[in-house]
DNA sequence: AACTCGGGGCA
DNA sequence: TGCCCAGAGTT
């Protein structure tokens, strides 16, 4: 643990605030079904890809039933500019048989039964419960687990230990907010490899920038 | 904890 | 070329 300047959590995220004012879910959906897909469909993959491809998809197929019309392969046909995609196909037809046979064709809204979905993960289960039905949540990615390790808003590269102490930062309302300006903080400026840490305003804050500027950059 | 899936974007 | 992308499942 690095002695960086300890600020409250309070402080930074008012910080965040400022820098990102418009942070918000970069995944275009219109209903939980359709989120809950994209969201799939996001993992290990850029959004504008994703995009791309869901706003064809959900052209005709707007729900699990509709969707279930397609076989494996026209899938993987149609989502083949993202990698995964075999994966991707089987786990969406796996999920909407899932929705419709258990679910009435509907999103269920509990982490429990949203994780038992195949693709599902903790990610993307904190995602559609925050964006989709606006139950709070806090979805912990790898954005969130590099960010809030250097602000010292949490420690530890466990998910489920991160989510935890950062919730305890935040009241539930902003847990979805602080979710967001971390992942924007993180792809537009913290990067993992190299973080623009001279133009970061919370650079005093920063255990990274801290041991970058102690050690000589090179190039 | 480490490994695999994976085509596309970007420097 | 090499590295990364709003992860999840398996070993």
């Amino acid at each position: 643990m690095k002695n960086n300047q300890q600020a409250p959590s309070q402080t930074i995220f008012k910080l965040l605030e400022e820098m990102y004012p418009d942070a918000h879910c970069e995944l275009n959906f219109s209903n939980p079904f359709q989120l809950l897909i994209a969201t799939i469909l996001s993992a290990q993959a850029t959004d504008r890809k994703v995009n791309q491809i869901t706003e064809r998809l959900f052209q005709q197929y707007t729900t699990p039933q509709k969707l279930l019309r397609l076989t494996q392969e026209e899938l993987e046909q149609s989502i083949k500019e993202i990698g995964l995609y075999h994966n991707k196909a089987k786990n969406i037809l796996a999920t909407c048989r899932i929705l419709v046979e258990k679910h009435q064709g509907d999103v269920p809204r509990n982490f429990e039964e949203l994780t038992e979905l195949p693709g599902v993960g903790r990610k993307t289960a904190n995602v559609v419960l925050s964006n989709a039905f606006g139950i709070p949540a806090l979805a912990v990615d790898t954005h969130v687990l590099r960010v809030s390790n250097r602000l010292g808003l949490a420690t530890g590269k466990n998910p489920d230990l991160v989510e935890d102490q950062l919730k305890s930062l935040i009241s539930r309302k902003k847990w979805s907010l602080a979710h967001h300006l971390l992942i924007w903080h993180g792809r537009r400026m913290c990067h993992a490899k190299r973080p623009e840490c001279l133009l970061c305003p919370l650079q005093p804050f920063c255990s990274e920038a801290q041991s970058k500027a102690s050690s000589a950059p090179h190039q």
